[in-house]
DNA sequence: AATTTTTTTTAGATTTATCTAAATTTAAAA
DNA sequence: TTTTAAATTTAGATAAATCTAAAAAAAATT
């Protein structure tokens, strides 16, 4: 089908431009990949080629219909699996990443059908990611950066845009996961740390941290 | 780590060996593994290198102690992820062998540790091939190649040699399933074939089916 | 608008795993 | 034991993905 490192870019220039909403750079592919610029140029030709990306020269790139569809099902896969490593083989949710990683290209269409259906069709992996299903599509996500919600209002914690695992580690250790609820009691005015009640416990976060949470206002 | 082509070349030698107990051909891994003799030389080159082989020119090959520890962590994950496929997703025994040729390559330690906790420690996989520990070892297996049995003493299926798609069909349709108990009735001296009784239903089949089926006739 | 800086691309090499075709070695047959 | 056949290896090429260094284009700054 495509070459593990086909997907890896691909998967890749999705991620870019959910976050840009703008072409993605070669640059910013080449950082992601830990690779040169120069060797993001060839394989973007190359992509080119099998109308699987939109690039014209120094403009940056966005994926075509088939190469998001593509993209999409990797990331599927990638998040079905985590899904499974944490609450099948029980494995932190920081330690899964790197895993899914791998996993996630193994390409066998009924593979990752009956994984689904084995881990009673999850909507989001243990990061909060949601998962898109079979044909490609998203359920529309209901949620804010924990820097916009205001203060004194409910939320509960629904996923994070960081998945290192010290980062994973250190939330843990305030107890800062999936599911809790959480208050914005107050932002310090000198650096912006943020003091929040989480399930009756007080906390305070740096906005670097604050940076990566996702929460929801709705369905508590 | 190693690459996966590596990993296949040793995986293949292992098995050759196993078959052969004698040096393996270059043109044996060649076939095996679907490449071209020229293409095999190059790699047994590398691998001797590295000290995971022992090649002398036009003498074959056989895994170093090393090579042959790889070897056995490859299948030791092929044949877990086997029965994670069957007993977990309800796959065909018929069906999982392409995919679990992939999965096996997916190399973390403790990923395959916990599949195997998971799975309660399976001793067999889904063709009744023994699965080794973590530190490589086998359970001797008390096994004998249906050929070999004797007429009218009762055996047990407890494996196939021969993991093709189409054969494990035909055996299914033929109720010639792991754990069932057969009786060589009879053998026709004009062909070879086999008169069975497989739990009660009488069965003919050719020397070239039986070739593939191992039995046990202890713990029924 | 001209200059500097940044980004991207080209040109040319390198590495890994493969190949074909020819040469060499070993094994089998006459 | 010579000859023939089979198996294996070498030599030289190719394709994929990468790299460095230099050139070119775009963006930012003066």
């Amino acid at each position: 089908m495509h070459s593990f490192t086909e997907e890896n870019y691909l998967k890749v220039i999705f991620h870019l431009y959910q976050v840009q909403e703008m072409p993605v750079q070669t640059n910013a592919i080449a950082g992601k990949l830990n690779t040169r610029a120069a060797s993001v140029t060839d394989m973007l030709k190359k992509l080119a080629d099998k109308k699987l990306i939109n690039y014209i020269r120094y403009q940056g790139v966005t994926l075509t219909e088939q190469g998001k569809l593509i993209a999409i099902q990797i990331i599927r896969r990638h998040r079905l699996w985590e899904v499974f490593l944490v609450e099948k083989l029980n494995f932190g949710w920081d330690e899964v990443h790197d895993i899914a990683e791998e996993l996630e290209h193994v390409g066998y269409q009924p593979l990752i059908e009956r994984l689904d259906k084995f881990l009673n069709y999850p909507k989001r992996d243990p990061h909060g990611d949601l998962i898109p299903d079979s044909s490609g599509e998203f359920e529309i996500a209901v949620q804010t950066g924990l820097l916009e919600l205001a203060e004194n209002i409910n939320a509960v914690i629904i996923g994070v845009t960081e998945h290192s695992s010290p980062y994973l580690k250190h939330l843990e250790k305030l107890g800062l996961t999936i599911g809790e609820s959480l208050l914005i009691e107050g932002i310090t005015s000198y650096d912006g740390t943020l003091e929040l009640d989480c399930s009756g416990k007080k906390i305070s976060i740096s906005r670097k941290v604050a940076q990566h949470i996702l929460v929801s206002t709705k369905n508590q």
